[in-house]
DNA sequence: TTGTAAGCGTTATCAG
DNA sequence: CTGATAACGCTTACAA
């Protein structure tokens, strides 16, 4: 009622909205926080208080109390590319992103809890570090791309709770989602077998990163150890080029693993340029069942990664470690499925 | 030296700081802001104190006081998707955003504010209209997909620095850069024109957003208002079934302007499909010059928009407003140019 | 140049 | 069930 109250510039506080409503502060902060025990008549005064003077809390002034900000952040780190910012054409242009953003917004919120994306390449590593020390969030759910990556590491010794995409390349007492990379391969290797494929190749993805790596040990563990394979770096470009490497040396592979649907899709290019035809000439299965996949010609069998499922349970442990401080980590793991279309 | 200080958990607080230094907490406070006057002794000795501490300056308490977060966001709002999360598949597969996300980066470290990301589509208007008022950021970068979007204006409503990454469909007076989406267009019909093609057609973006309407309506006005157009939603997809329906009822058209990098990509592979050579058959431009430009076969003569300098100016426009709360709102405007390869 | 002390807007612990 | 009243960790006049 007073002169004071009443405009409040943009931001009215608590004590206006208490005065507003004729109760104290405290009161105002039981609701907005619907404590337990408020007087329902109190409460709708308050409520009405709120709308009615539009407040919004002060997440400063909040979190400097209880500690939380109520938001976690994507970080997608990607430390080894070359020095411009073409790491974020990457990130921009893989559906796999788009999809873990997904799964991790739908999975946070229920409990109300924001999420905001990171990119980051060696250059801001410390201006990310900052960020997340500096509490602007209450944990991190962590891509990175690199075994050499120091991130996930230092977010570990910083003690915020983290939630790895994927196993971590060396020992580290972490929580993460991952697929079972390896029997990933191997379903699309038994499917190119049983096809009738008689000499194999793949194009695995970088050998530092796990599912580089693991991918591409599934595939030989079951095509056998000698198999042919390129090393391409996720892009559909470097599947492409990959593929001519391969198709230089080994002109008469039938049967061709690409270790991602982008990059397959650029296997696909390479292949359609040598004349080849997919799948009479050489079948060809991807990896992801990215929309990447259904946009090939021919549409891509591929390996199924249920990445929305995966971002949502990484949230799901985020949540938990955040809130249970002491919480052990933990891994899940999900299982591949192989989705078969026209390319094999 | 004391006990209490000697560990601090993993958070040291200013105090603990100042104690190690055998100083006072707003000297502390000054070094870390690097206000004027310290005495170099003094200062080192701090600064030891903190590197030797770890500490690291509590965001929500220093934000309490400055009324700033030394963050900034980058809002994607796409509104008019279908219901379920595929707006962020657009997000993550256009080479556009991470263009804007590097420039903007880029401009913005050498102030020491951080950049998040937050997409949003309708579903989650509130949450990150929420996540805004609270005083998460200190100002928003908005990329805004409709002119149905009620993101911009709200945004403007709240009182919180933002600036538009192009001309906002209704009046706001609000900061935005753009590039000149009208003189683009003209380039590329008046190249397709000077090329002797007799037959012009163009594949547009949506009209209830200004790049889409203004491209069509400059490409019109150079090439005559009656030339064919089809409306595509800025993918690759929606290039190529534009593209199809465009051949289909215009068999002859020679000259297509394609309002998107990335749509042209699809619209050469219905091309292609069709047995029409490019650029014998038919000239193909698109817009952008984003990497896919590059990605396509052959190499796509294209509009180059300086995406990431414009994203540079935005992140400037906004950190002027930040600084100057009452500044005035200010539009720049690039100009394209016209980049030739293959394509036309 | 440095220290003291008063907030910043919440939450949370007490009494009442 | 509600209201005072301490913190929370930092910045910033104001004094010294």
């Amino acid at each position: 009622m007073s002169a004071k109250s009443g405009r409040g510039g943009h931001h009215p506080t608590m004590d206006q909205v208490a005065a507003a409503a004729g109760v104290s502060r405290a009161t105002v902060s039981r609701v907005i926080n619907n404590a337990a025990s408020v007087a329902p008549g109190i409460r709708d005064a308050v409520q009405r208080a709120i709308t009615q003077t539009g407040y919004v809390p002060n997440v400063a002034a909040r979190s400097l109390v209880t500690r939380r900000s109520d938001s976690v952040a994507l970080v997608i780190s990607e430390p080894d590319r070359p020095d411009d910012h073409s790491f974020l054409n990457r990130i921009f242009t893989d559906p796999y992103f788009g999809r873990v953003t997904a799964g991790a917004t739908g999975a946070l919120r229920p409990h109300d809890v924001h999420l905001v994306v990171v990119p980051t390449d060696a250059d801001d590593h410390h201006q990310v570090v900052r960020y997340l020390r500096q509490g602007h969030v209450d944990g991190v759910l962590l891509i990175s791309s690199s075994e050499h990556d120091p991130l996930p590491a230092q977010v570990h010794a910083l003690g915020i709770p983290a939630v790895l995409a994927s196993r971590p390349s060396g020992p580290l007492p972490v929580s993460y989602v991952d697929v079972d990379q390896r029997h990933g391969a191997r379903l699309a290797a038994e499917h190119l077998l049983a096809r009738g494929c008689r000499s194999l190749a793949t194009i695995s993805g970088p050998l530092d990163i796990p599912a580089g790596a693991d991918r591409l040990d599934g595939f030989r563990a079951v095509a056998g150890a000698p198999v042919p394979a390129e090393i391409g770096d996720f892009t559909r470009v470097g599947g492409e080029t990959a593929a001519h490497r391969l198709l230089d040396q080994h002109p008469g592979l039938d049967g061709l693993f690409v270790a991602s649907d982008l990059m397959a899709e650029g296997a696909l290019r390479a292949l359609q340029d040598r004349g080849r035809r997919v799948p009479d000439d050489v079948a060809v299965i991807g990896f992801d069942d990215s929309s990447a996949a259904l946009e090939c010609r021919p549409p891509l069998t591929t390996v199924r990664q249920p990445v929305e499922e995966m971002a949502a349970e990484m949230a799901q442990l985020l949540i938990a470690h955040i809130h249970t401080p002491g919480r052990s980590p933990r891994s899940v793991i999900f299982q591949p499925t192989l989705v078969i279309r026209d390319s094999a």
